[in-house]
DNA sequence: CTAGGGTTAG
């Protein structure tokens, strides 16, 4: 067996450890052979599709000690979920599991998004007494937070006797990701008042944490600390910079750290960067930095080109847009589901719903939910009624149930004063009990968020607040502006009574920063959603009468409100 | 009598 022990040292390739494997085999060796991890670990990736390599090595069944080895291989596979059917089979063997069973098998689940095996694994490790195992404790907090479960997550990390750099980092991540980037920040504040030193990896949490908020006086102190620590001679944490400073809209910043990068650029680096520029409306910025690549050895891939696409979309470039998606065979790139959707909304915004609908209904993959909904977008836009009902149609077939679909097709009919079909709708829309995505803006004033819904409330001086609206809608009023009513059909989020166009949570944000900001200073909002037509007029004539420039964010895009007009060139 | 575990950008 000796001999065997050092080819397999040897192997380095997939095709040696096929030979090794196949001799194992015909000796009959293989079923007495001790250690299988390494032939795991060679076996391609695929599935799909099944690679009959990989699934004999899984269907022999392996040596009491080799089942450790085998859930690892399952876990990394393209079919996470067998780890688990593999643990099952374990636990009917002679065999007990130990820490790395655990840590395996939940990593699996992790990938599987399989809550109640964790759920069921966190009962056992607490049985086997694996409680003080930092690693697997934070496997364990990892595999919460990655399906969303981030009490339970908190609560691994508060029960833990000791805390490592990398529990606090899987933590921070994990609300990042999870959508509770405040509290994502709040655990980097308390950890960097305790005695635990940020690392690369905590960074990028708390970068990940303030793209999201647009939280621009955050972001600038993590930036701080990188340099300090000189953490931007990593690629990583470079991209992640960029990608903050370009969604706190400073396309500018973004662009310089892009250029006095010390470390090499990796393709995500590219990548970032013209979507940063895609962003802020810049299709020009973003075509020419994509021509750059080749020069600097960059080979564009599949998101380049959606980046670039991207811009294209934000920036009205439907021929260029069209050319590149064309171009993107020559570069060895197919097409995926995201290019062909954004071909759709390029033609969409350019009135060209026959081309888009034939795109969609030729495309060689069947279109998905968000495909038909920017198809119903850009019908809205045009008004065209009967590519409205074919996309919605198409929607309701996907037994999509989107409160927005509802309310562009809704919008399609209100436009043509086809009230009755307005009432269908809203009638379909009660039936299936639509839920709605309640619209709210963040500010950030003197280093702190706030965070305003519709028609909210809540902050101690709504008063005030809601008093600036007046003064501000009284002041525009004089320069002609109307509050168009029609927008209160167009709006997507806007259906309640109460909740009152006036009130929409981005005008709310933009009466407290009117308030509280220092004169002359930049307003900067984040919302969660498209910002509504009246809302935009509303900012352009603020940043004009009372002399302010008006950033917002939107779900898509940037807007900067300047002297009376925007940015998008009321294009978005 | 091995080795094998956690956090990480578009």
């Amino acid at each position: 067996m000796a001999y065997v022990e050092s080819i397999l040292q040897k192997c380095t390739s997939f095709p040696q450890i096929r030979q090794l494997h196949a001799h194992l085999l015909v000796t009959g060796l293989f079923l007495l052979h001790y250690s299988r991890s390494k032939f795991i670990d060679f076996a391609p990736p695929p599935p799909p599709p099944p690679c009959p390599t990989a699934r004999h090595l899984r269907s022999v069944p392996p040596p009491d000690h080799d089942w450790n080895a085998l859930i690892r291989g399952h876990a990394q596979s393209h079919h996470p979920i067998n780890a688990i059917t593999c643990y099952l089979l374990m636990s009917r063997a002679p065999c007990k599991s130990d820490a790395l069973t655990c840590s395996f098998f939940l990593k699996a689940c992790a990938r599987a998004l399989a809550p109640i095996e964790s759920f069921q694994m966190h009962a056992h490790v607490l049985k086997l007494g694996f409680d003080a195992d930092v690693l697997l404790q934070t496997t364990l907090l990892d595999a919460y937070a990655k399906f969303g479960d981030l009490d339970s997550a908190c609560k691994v990390f508060d029960k833990m006797s000791k805390r490592d750099i990398a529990c606090w980092n899987a933590l921070i991540s994990g609300l990042a990701q999870g959508n509770q980037p405040h509290e994502a920040l709040k655990l980097f504040d308390k950890m960097t008042q305790s005695n635990m030193m940020p690392n690369e990896v905590t960074v990028l949490g708390a970068l990940a944490a303030c793209a999201q908020l647009g939280a621009i006086g955050e972001g600038e102190r993590v930036c701080d600390y990188i340099k300090i620590n000189r953490f931007d001679e990593n690629v990583i944490v470079c991209n992640a910079v960029i990608d903050m400073y370009a969604k706190c809209g400073m396309v500018e910043k973004a662009y310089s750290v892009f250029e006095g990068m010390r470390c090499c650029k990796s393709i995500i680096t590219w990548n970032t960067m013209i979507m940063a520029f895609a962003m802020d409306g810049d299709g020009e910025k973003a075509m020419e930095l994509l021509s750059r690549m080749g020069g600097a050895g960059a080979a564009p891939d599949d998101v380049t080109f959606l980046a670039a696409l991207c811009a294209c979309n934000h920036s009205g470039m439907v021929k260029e847009g069209l050319r590149l998606f064309e171009s993107m065979e020559d570069h060895g790139v197919r097409g995926n589901m995201k290019h062909y959707g954004s071909v759709v909304d390029l033609l969409g915004r350019a009135g060209r719903l026959e081309k888009a609908f034939d795109i969609a209904e030729s495309m060689p993959m069947p279109p998905d939910a968000v495909l038909w909904q920017t198809l119903l977008g850009a019908a809205k836009t045009h008004g065209n009624v009967e590519m409205a009902e074919r996309a919605s149609r198409r929607l309701a077939e996907m037994g999509s149930s989107a409160c927005g679909d509802f309310v562009l097709l809704s919008n399609v009919y209100a436009a043509h004063s086809r009230w009755g079909d307005v009432g269908r709708v809203r009638e379909a829309m009660r039936k299936k009990k639509v839920k709605k995505v309640p619209g709210f803006s963040y500010i950030e004033m003197n280093g702190a968020i706030f965070q305003f819904y519709n028609g909210d409330k809540s902050h101690p001086y709504w008063r005030e607040i809601y008093g600036k609206v007046e003064e501000i809608t009284s002041r525009i009023r004089e320069f002609g502006y109307e509050a168009e009513t029609n927008y209160v059909l167009h709006d997507i989020e806007n259906e309640e009574k109460e909740n009152a166009l006036c009130y929409h949570s981005e005008k709310l944000a933009l009466a407290f920063g009117l308030i509280s900001g220092k004169e002359g200073s930049v307003i900067s909002i984040n919302k969660n959603l498209r910002i509504c037509g009246d809302c935009h007029v509303v900012m352009k004539l603020v940043s004009k009468l009372y002399d302010t420039e008006i950033i917002v964010r939107d779900r898509t895009r940037f807007h900067r409100f300047k002297e009376g007009s925007c940015s998008c060139k009321d294009f978005w």
